[in-house]
Order: C-alpha cells, then sequence, then structure tokens
DNA sequence: CATATGTCCTGAGAGC
DNA sequence: TGCTCTCAGGACATAT
C-alpha cells in the first residue's frame, strides 16, 4: 500500500541515517524467501560496505540511499514494506538490517509482512540510463500542464493513467480515487475526453490530496501494517472521502453513496453524484 | 507503439 | 472448530 505520502513519512523518519558509515548487511537467516536483492547479498555486501550514505532522496514510491561513491541503494517497500530505525512490528518478517556505524543511528532495519518489496543497487553510470529513465517525475514535481501534455491523446481510463509509475510516480490505487473525487471527475473517464479545465482541476486536488496526507503521516488501513512516526498508524485514513467507503454516504454531497467498481484488477471508488464521466 | 492482463506474496475474513 | 476460498495492490513480464 506505501504510496507517496507513507514513503515521505518513512523518508523523514530514517533521515539520521544520513551521515552513517554503512558496516554491514544482513539478510535475516530464517526469511530468506522472498525478498529480493538485486545483485545478490553478497556482491551487495562487498559494494556497499564500507560507503557512508551520503543524501536520502525518495521518487515516487521509492528510497533512493546515495553513497559517497556514486551507487545508490533503491528500496520499494511495495505493499507492506517498512523502513525503521529501531524495533519491527514483529521479527518474523524482518528481512534486511544495514549495521551502520559513525553517524547518529546505529541500524536500518527493512520489514515487510508480505515479502513484494525489493532492494537494489544501482552503479552510478546506471542511475540516469536504466533507473530514472524507466520512470515518470514526482508526483510533487511535475508542472500544472504535464499531465494533459503526457496523457491528453490517450484513451485510457485517468484513474488507471495516474496509478501508472511511467507517467509520474507516486501515487497509487488509494489516492487515484481521492483525488478524482476532489476533482469531480468519473475514475473510468478516457483522458482524451477532458478538458483543460478538468486537468487543472486533477492537478490541484492531485497536489492537495498528496500535500494533506503527508502533514497526516499518511494512511494506515485495516491491516494495520503501515506505521508512521513513533510507530503510530498515519491519520489521513480519517480523511478518506471514498476509499473503501462502498455504500456509505458521500461526505460532500450527503446524498449519494459512494460505488465501487473494479479496474485494471484494483478496487476504484467514486461518487455517482458528484463525479462525472466524461 | 499503446493498452490490457497475469504474476508474485501473506494474512484477514467469509462461508460451510 | 477448522478447513478452503477470495481478496487486498505494489511493479513488472508478457500478451494483444
Amino acid at each position: 500500500m506505501p504510496e507517496l505520502p507513507e514513503v515521505e513519512t518513512m523518508r523523514r523518519r530514517i533521515a539520521p541515517v544520513v551521515g552513517c558509515k554503512i558496516r554491514d548487511v544482513k539478510r535475516l537467516a530464517s526469511h530468506l524467501r522472498s525478498i529480493s536483492i538485486s545483485p545478490r547479498l553478497d556482491a551487495l555486501r562487498r559494494r556497499i560496505t564500507g560507503q557512508k550514505i551520503v543524501g536520502l532522496d525518495r521518487l515516487g514510491k521509492r528510497i533512493i540511499l546515495e553513497l559517497e561513491q556514486g551507487d545508490r541503494i533503491i528500496i520499494e517497500p511495495r505493499m507492506t514494506g517498512l523502513l525503521l530505525l529501531n524495533s519491527p512490528p514483529e521479527q518474523e518478517h524482518l528481512r534486511l538490517i544495514f549495521q551502520l556505524a559513525g553517524g547518529a543511528v546505529r541500524r536500518l532495519l527493512f520489514w515487510d509482512q508480505r515479502g513484494l518489496g525489493v532492494v537494489r543497487l544501482v552503479a552510478p553510470e546506471q542511475f540516469c540510463a536504466g533507473f530514472l529513465d524507466r520512470i515518470g517525475p514526482d508526483a510533487l514535481r511535475i508542472k500544472p500542464g504535464f499531465l494533459e501534455q503526457r496523457l491528453g491523446n490517450s484513451r485510457r481510463a485517468i484513474k488507471v493513467a495516474l496509478m501508472d509509475q511511467k507517467i509520474i510516480a507516486g501515487v497509487g490505487n488509494l489516492y487515484a480515487s481521492e483525488i478524482l473525487h476532489r476533482a469531480h471527475i468519473h475514475p473510468a473517464s478516457a483522458c482524451c475526453k477532458l478538458t483543460p479545465t478538468h486537468w487543472k482541476n486533477v492537478y490541484k486536488s492531485l497536489r492537495k490530496v498528496l500535500a494533506e496526507a503527508i502533514e497526516k503521516q499518511g494512511s494506515t488501513l485495516s491491516d494495520g501494517t503501515y506505521r508512521a512516526a513513533h510507530d503510530e498508524p498515519g491519520g489521513f485514513q480519517h480523511l478518506h472521502r471514498v476509499y473503501q467507503r462502498a455504500g456509505k454516504k458521500c461526505v460532500q454531497c450527503a446524498k449519494a453513496e459512494i460505488v465501487r467498481i473494479v479496474q485494471a484488477q484494483r478496487s476504484s471508488f467514486f461518487c455517482p453524484a458528484c463525479q462525472r464521466k466524461f
């Protein structure tokens, strides 16, 4: 589930790793099964041990640790991954431990209940050609006209297109529904049917929803896996207007009930009264 | 090229 | 009660 706001919260939370030196990286022996590390752990360890972490960035839903020799460790939490400095929610799904020295913290943990998370090393010469060029700009760094320019001729449904990380990075299933509700646009509207005013509303809603969600430190859903600072749940789930609210009254019009449909094998939620299909 | 579908994973909850 | 089934959705591989 972690989307841009949750990953940004993780980034802020682990900020003290900057300035630390990587002493070792350990994969927990009893949980070798599913974490995906590329290159293999022994090669990764050889390459990163002794390097200092000089930068910490985020692109969409990915965390980027910048090392002093220009290598980057890319961490994708995917569904249930969490980056932590202290104790994990439970020992069982603790996947990876970076042991650190010479800085403010002693370790960085990657915990991941479902094990879909990915950790990989990107060499300096592969960062632009190989990593950046396969992913769109961060959703919070696009200019107002960007979405219309990229999607204005597309026949795809707007909600599916917003979730395409090659277009923009950071919006997933939850926030796509929330953004479109605030923009008054039905999730199945074809991109090419939207007017410049619609695109302006999408842009404004996107910025507003993501900024508010970051401020609330993200959304913790019913599975409870996502944790914000101090291991507390996030706060944005209380502000969801449509996501997982099928059958409940729309908080905006206070009349219609929220409807769930399936698009690209994912649930979409919308208000049939507030959101017009174009 | 653009767009759509299948796959991986674990735990919660439904239904019998 | 305890089993089986379905569902949740990140990103990418493969298919149309």
